[in-house]
DNA sequence: CGCATGCCTGAGAGCGCTCTCAACACCGAG
DNA sequence: CTCGGTGTTGAGAGCGCTCTCAGGCATGCG
């Protein structure tokens, strides 16, 4: 009998409490307990003493699910990567958006969910569930263009935040950093720095922050006077070897050329690379800019100048708008613009 | 009126069905409905196709809060990874990981939960959370050797997957790719290739999968006699820029060296770089063997040799893993061992 | 024809929590 | 001394679901 006593105690002791049991121990009403936990307005000072006391005792844990029934909120976020971020794995973007993201999230003690789409049929269960009352509210980055995703949960009324410039006709929170203007500063700088044949290689096409490097890059060049010049514009995909193949071809085909400026530092480092194996020195010969600033940068020989933009802030920024989209329930979305900087180092020394 | 009426059953649409909903549109009850839902075991088939033919015109999608209540299960899955991985996010190991993870968690209709832990109050928050019943299992992944988490759940009835060796005193799953066997077979080959002094870089050696290529790197010496010598493994932490001082000094130091085994394609390439800077040319003075083979293997110059690792399949395998035995109740820890296979090719020629 | 057997089905309890509402005590003002 | 606040507390309903249990019905056997 004893075993099975001592057994049955310990089962009851894994069992986690509830707000019945802190009730009756702390002598007072389950509501009592409920305002204790849910922030203690109008209780008695003694109460809530007791109240907190019995709580630590019992190491009481709000049942999630239960609340949850009740309030109809879920306290969870959905955070979604699109299949082709996965490939952009090798680049440090992504977790540092997301150190970010669920440093906030975890501070508002809420969960953060994590969706991959890889797949078409992935989509459609991703946006099944984000629309099935799963989440209070979602977070995209990584998005192509024209992805109709953000619309579709929109018109749900599901609250939203991107990574990306503001969206007039659509109610949903962005956080961005400023591409336009990065690329601006980096590509002025080449040019201050004397040089004229500027290339670059572009990200993706259909995504937002590659556009928005290439509008900075035409406008730095229109700005000095610099003809417009199709063949020094080399459509990347953000991936290294992509890259290094197009700044390859560039440099076969004869074509004359002094800076580069690169819309992420992984590619930067292929045309670096590219450069080399054609015997062109960095930056004597041509000099070259990157984007990101990541620690691939400072390992790069020479040292890679890039345009530093504030990645951890930006998840940090993007979970912040939308927790407090969700808290007003108003919805009323925010977009906030995130300012970059160009730092110079010895791949662009004049 | 009319209007105001239109909202209102446009508000209603936008209400999710509830069960009962669904019962009374099928003309049955909860229970009937429930069970269709949950497999359909014991429903005759007209009535469940009436059931089936409900929920789907209403679209209904069972309440999480609500089930989750009543039958103790989350139907979530915590992922934990440490302050230290984040760092590695420049490493394409840890993305790889979790695209494995989130395809089976997502294919099971469960939730993957991402907690990440920066700080000690973080592991405290983390640890809190993981204990108090908020998800069903939790996977582990980029864990210090010592990290007390996996005994912390363990002891608390929660089910565990760790990506590690088999673990003979603690009740959880674990899943591996065979570092021993990578490591041994990529030194095998530099010493059948002639190679003697073969230099290696470790990763932070307070990591299992750190230890483990270093022990396959000693056992391969060994097994060819070569005198084991200190001055050659060089102590990284799988961070490129470290990776390349250690060589650095290796070869200032005058230390003669003809080929390097590196823990990791990161390190090879920071090696690569040192051995550069000092003049060797790769393969012919000295060969270079990583590990991982990420895509930086194939964009490095000379191509890179490196062990390849199904880092895919070893997230889905301990998602796999994690799920069985959390459906039997019995818990019955399994480990899986994956091999790795090694991919010679231009920095190992000999 | 009566009865045990097995299969479907529905009624109803209850999971742990929040939140409304009423009860109550206590106060100062009239 | 009564009355209307004001502030604190508890009772109780109910969120949407699962699951046990018992009832109803058809079937097969004695």
């Amino acid at each position: 009998m004893v075993p099975a006593l001592a057994l049955m105690a310990a089962d009851a002791a894994r069992e986690p409490a509830t707000l019945e049991a802190v009730a009756s121990a702390a002598g007072v009403s389950r509501a009592t307990v409920s305002r204790v936990v849910n922030g203690g307005e109008g209780v008695s000072p003694e109460l809530r003493r007791a109240v907190e006391k019995a709580v630590r005792q019992m190491g009481y844990t709000p049942n999630r699910a239960a609340r949850s029934l009740v309030t109809r909120r879920t306290d969870s976020i959905g955070l979604v990567i699109p299949e082709s971020t996965t490939t952009l794995f090798g680049d440090p973007f992504f977790g540092r958006v997301v150190s970010g993201i669920s440093e906030v999230i975890a501070e508002a003690d809420q969960q953060l969910v994590l969706l991959t789409s890889q797949t078409a049929r992935d989509e459609e269960r991703v946006s099944r569930y984000l629309t099935g009352g799963h989440v209070d509210g979602v977070l995209l980055v990584g998005l192509h263009r024209g992805d109709p995703l953000p619309r579709f949960l929109a018109d749900r009324g599901v609250a939203v935040a991107l990574n990306a410039q503001p969206q007039r006709d659509l109610p949903v929170s962005t956080v961005d950093v400023d591409n336009v203007h990065g690329a601006l500063a980096a590509v002025r700088h080449l040019i201050e720095g004397g040089r004229r044949r500027v290339a670059t290689v572009t990200g993706l096409m259909d995504m937002a922050s590659a556009q928005d490097r290439l509008a900075g890059y035409r406008q730095a060049l229109s700005e000095a006077g610099i003809p417009y010049d199709a063949g020094l514009e080399l459509h990347g995909d953000w991936d290294q070897d992509r890259a290094r193949a197009s700044m390859d071809e560039l440099l076969a085909s004869g074509a004359e050329v002094d800076a580069v400026f690169a819309a992420s530092d992984l590619m930067a480092l292929g045309a670096l690379s590219a450069l080399r194996r054609h015997g062109r020195r960095v930056p004597d010969d041509v000099a070259i800019v990157g984007f990101d600033d990541s620690p691939l940068a400072l390992s790069a020989d020479p040292q890679l100048s890039s345009v530093r933009q504030p990645i951890e802030e930006l998840g940090r920024e993007m979970a912040r708008s939308l927790l407090r989209s969700i808290a007003a329930k108003d919805r009323v979305p925010r977009s906030t613009v995130l300012a970059t900087e160009l730092v110079v180092r010895g791949s662009s020394a004049s």
